[in-house]
DNA sequence: AGCACGCCGACT
DNA sequence: GTCGGCGTGCTC
């Protein structure tokens, strides 16, 4: 019989890293669970913090004596195996501590919060009593207090005055709605209905629906209300009759809007058909065989992985399918219930946080065996994974930002290797990663060459701004494009404008001393924002007032530059002062809904134009769409990281695809000052195969991934020079412990080099075989264990998505 | 994270 | 001489 419980204590630290033994009450013995989170004793004091159960065992190296689990606060394990040595390899592979791990794992409901409440033990003087307790109750003892209460309650509680109370509050409450059921045998209820039928018609109709229920099962109050056509009234006076018993119901809170008109599986073309039954082939055999979807766009990659999930499901096993956040729209869920019902479930950020807990829970209890989601919904909880899919997968936002630094790609391949089963990537414009391992043999490539409906590839021209610049005056627009749109709103179509970047590098610069106007707290320009009329910052939110005078030569020749999508909004109003246009950036969709909302008004054809930033490239299919433009397509080439290429010809394919979806043939303008770059030609030609072998012959040049493989090591500090000298000690430790085939970049500052009043230092490492790499990493993660409490932070970054 | 122990400066 | 600063180690 198990005595001992291995214990990852909620507390993020690398001592903490390991498992903590702890005995377990006997009146414990059949409540603890391996996947549970308890609650423990740890520290001095009456501490308490939650952890996670990872072990049962009878015995311990530890040699000191075990305090005992305090509590269980689940009634089920909320991890299972899969997911248990998940976090363990995660926290291994990202250098991240495993709680820090399983917390990311799980929904926000089961992350706990402490709590610590003072109240006084023994009399206090009356002016204690005053200062300290108002109330002359216990309080919260939070750090927001200020530093004299802090100090003097810190006081008395030495002096053995107060004491400390410590809370775990778990915060998984589940939504309940009253439930009741029958009290008495189905006989004994008949007998009282017989009784009461001339007199109480209504307690009557009650008496004969409890008799229809099962003596075991709640069911909603409401329910029976509707059901017996009774009010619930009768009920109450029923229960106290004592007819039947009301209890707490657990129910789901619906995010299931209005239900989905059900469509059938659509007739494949034979280039999907080959690439369903080569999937289906390794779903059936139970296979970690991984796929490369390469389609174009309309080529009909999704109704390859509905079919896919569909022979997973047939066999009574689950599906996971990750797509990018910003492509989670209604209508792309919508396509997924109609073809699944009940079955899907949903995971993103637009629930609210008892929605999402409520359909993590379907999906744990097995109530739904198709699950759609964004980055951490790869580690929803579904048992018996028949399929994994992963569409844009060369998304960025696949990559975790912070701790744990993960790809979802990646994890996804681990599970697909856990349950024997496939993972199929798609994508129109492949990352180079994923593009050259399937060269490799280790991904089946699939092709979609052809759009399912045959439309042609729209005609995509280049516009050099250069030459335009010469000859017209500065504007953002070039003249090709603004005919092309007269063109449109003279012919009633829409079209789609973008700019690359929100609000890119509208700053303010005087033209007398070129004084740019700058964060006070951060190292870059602030953006003037014409909504709110200020200059703000966009890394720490910054504000303020527009100069009207150059504060270093008091010219009045201060001006704006650049472009943001207001402006260009104003501009494009000026131009064409009928069209109607909707702007669409980070700003404007910053409310809840308001995503959905601008792209409803657009598809209803409430605008003619529809403006914005990156987000409208992808996934929007808008028929009458005849025209895309690109406003400024070479922004992203500028900034110093490997992927700038990349980038800028994945952009370009994605936001050309919006135009001519349907019958009415579309066009795309790119408007560039680089219109000979590989990556803006080979856009224009959709030529993705000519760019990967261009773009990997770079890459090889360069010694960058996938030829080598990176870690980037990142060292912050208020003190600029703090941050450089850690960053030196770390290059040091490197160039110790490595070989010399490592290539060590570094250390420089960061392209942006103070973020929130942080300076920020950082290192990359290209390798490609490193035995020592990951003792030495350990080494310095240790050993950042100590400065860290004078607020010096060090990351590390294995593949990091830029070298910025 | 959060607490106690422990070693140096300004007070009764 | 003590009170209290925060630097360091430890938590099953």
């Amino acid at each position: 019989m198990a005595q001992i419980g291995q214990i990852l204590v909620d507390v993020p630290t690398m001592q903490t890293n390991d498992p903590y033994s702890y005995a377990i009450p006997s009146k414990l013995e059949h409540q603890v669970q391996v996947g549970m989170r308890v609650i423990v004793p740890f520290g001095r004091g009456h501490r308490v913090v939650s952890g996670v159960v990872v072990g049962l065992t009878d015995a311990t190296s530890f040699d000191g004596e075990l305090k005992p689990i305090q509590a269980v606060l689940d009634l089920a394990p909320v991890l299972n195996d899969e997911l248990r040595a998940l976090a363990d390899w995660l926290a291994d592979t990202t250098y991240a501590f495993r709680i820090t791990c399983i917390q990311t794992m799980l929904p926000n409901q089961l992350k706990t919060q402490t709590e610590r409440q003072v109240q006084p033990t023994q009399t206090l003087t009356p002016n204690e009593m005053a200062t300290y307790f108002p109330d002359g109750a216990p309080r919260e003892f939070t750090d927001k207090l200020d530093d004299a209460t802090v100090a003097g309650l810190l006081k008395l509680q030495r002096a053995g005055k107060v004491e400390m109370t410590y809370q775990v509050k778990d915060r998984s409450a589940v939504k309940t709605t009253t439930g009741i059921k029958p009290a008495l045998t189905t006989i004994k209820l008949r007998e009282i209905q017989d009784e009461v039928t001339k007199r109480a018609p209504k307690q009557a109709d009650l008496l004969a629906y409890l008799q229809t229920m099962s003596p075991d099962r709640l069911i909603a109050q409401s329910t029976v209300v509707k059901a017996a056509h009774i009010s619930s009234a009768v009920i109450t006076a029923a229960a106290d009759k004592g007819w039947l018993t009301k209890a707490p119901l657990e129910v789901y809170r619906d995010p299931f809007q209005q239900p989905v008109k059900p469509t059938q599986p659509l007739h494949l073309n034979a280039e999907q058909q080959v690439a369903v039954s080569a999937i289906s082939n390794a779903v059936d055999g139970h296979q970690t065989e991984n796929f490369l979807v390469e389609g174009v766009t309309g080529s009909g990659k999704t109704e390859v992985y509905l079919q896919s999930i569909a022979i997973a499901l047939q066999q009574g096993r689950t599906a996971l399918m990750l797509v990018p956040e910003i492509a989670l729209t209604p209508q792309m869920v919508n396509r997924v219930k109609a073809r699944f019902g009940q079955r899907v479930a949903v995971l993103h950020s637009g629930l609210s946080k008892g929605e999402q807990y409520d359909e993590w829970r379907r999906i744990d209890r097995g109530e739904a065996t198709v699950v759609v989601g964004a980055r951490s919904a790869v580690f929803a909880p579904v048992k018996n994974l028949g399929i994994i899919i992963m569409d844009e997968e060369h998304e960025t936002s696949y990559k975790q930002d912070e701790n744990p630094r993960y790809h979802a790609r990646d994890v996804a391949l681990w599970r697909g290797r856990y349950n024997d089963c496939p993972v199929v990537l798609g994508s129109a414009t492949p990352s180079l990663e994923t593009r050259a391992r399937a060269a490799k043999g280790l991904y089946t490539r699939l092709v979609l060459a052809k759009r399912v409906n045959d439309h042609p590839l729209p005609a995509v021209h280049i516009v050099d701004m250069r030459e335009e610049l010469k000859q017209h005056s500065e504007g953002d627009f070039s003249e090709s494009l603004l005919t092309a749109i007269q063109t449109r709103l003279d012919r009633k179509e829409q079209m789609v404008l973008m700019l690359n970047r929100r609000g890119y590098s509208s700053f303010v610069m005087c033209r007398d001393c070129g004084f740019v106007l700058k964060c006070p707290n951060c190292d870059i320009s602030l953006t003037l924002h014409m909504d709110t009329h200020t200059m703000k910052c966009h890394y720490c939110g910054h504000e303020e007032a527009i100069p009207h005078v150059c504060p270093n030569c008091h010219s009045r020749k201060i001006r704006y530059y650049g472009t943001g999508t207001q402006k260009v909004e104003e501009a494009l109003q000026k131009e064409f002062p009928t069209a109607r246009i909707l702007r669409m950036d980070v700003d404007s969709t910053r409310k809840k809904g308001a995503h959905e909302r601008i792209l409803r008004q657009f598809g209803q054809h409430q605008a003619d134009i529809l403006l914005g930033t990156q987000m409208i490239a992808k996934g929007l299919d808008f028929p009458n769409v005849t025209l895309v433009g690109v406003l400024n397509a070479d922004t992203a080439l500028g900034l110093p990281d490997f992927r700038a290429s990349e980038r800028t010809f994945q952009l370009l394919t994605q936001v050309s695809g919006r135009a001519g979806r349907a019958a009415k043939p579309g066009e795309v303008y790119i408007q560039t000052f680089n219109p000979d770059h590989y990556a803006i030609q080979l856009a224009q030609q959709q030529d993705y195969e000519r760019f990967f072998v261009t773009e990997m012959h770079m890459r090889h040049q360069g010694s960058y991934p996938p030829y080598y493989f990176a870690v980037q090591l990142t060292a912050s500090h208020e003190d600029e020079a703090t941050a450089a000298k850690a960053m030196y000690q770390i290059v040091a430790a490197l160039k110790q412990g490595l070989s010399d085939k490592a290539i060590i970049l570094g250390p420089t500052p960061k392209a942006i080099a103070r973020v929130k009043r942080k300076y920020y230092y950082q290192v990359v490492i290209k390798y490609k075989q490193e035995a020592k790499l990951k003792p030495v990493l350990e080494q310095i993660r240790q050993a950042a264990q100590i400065p860290a409490r004078h607020g010096l932070t060090v990351t590390i970054d294995p593949e990091p998505m830029n070298f910025m």
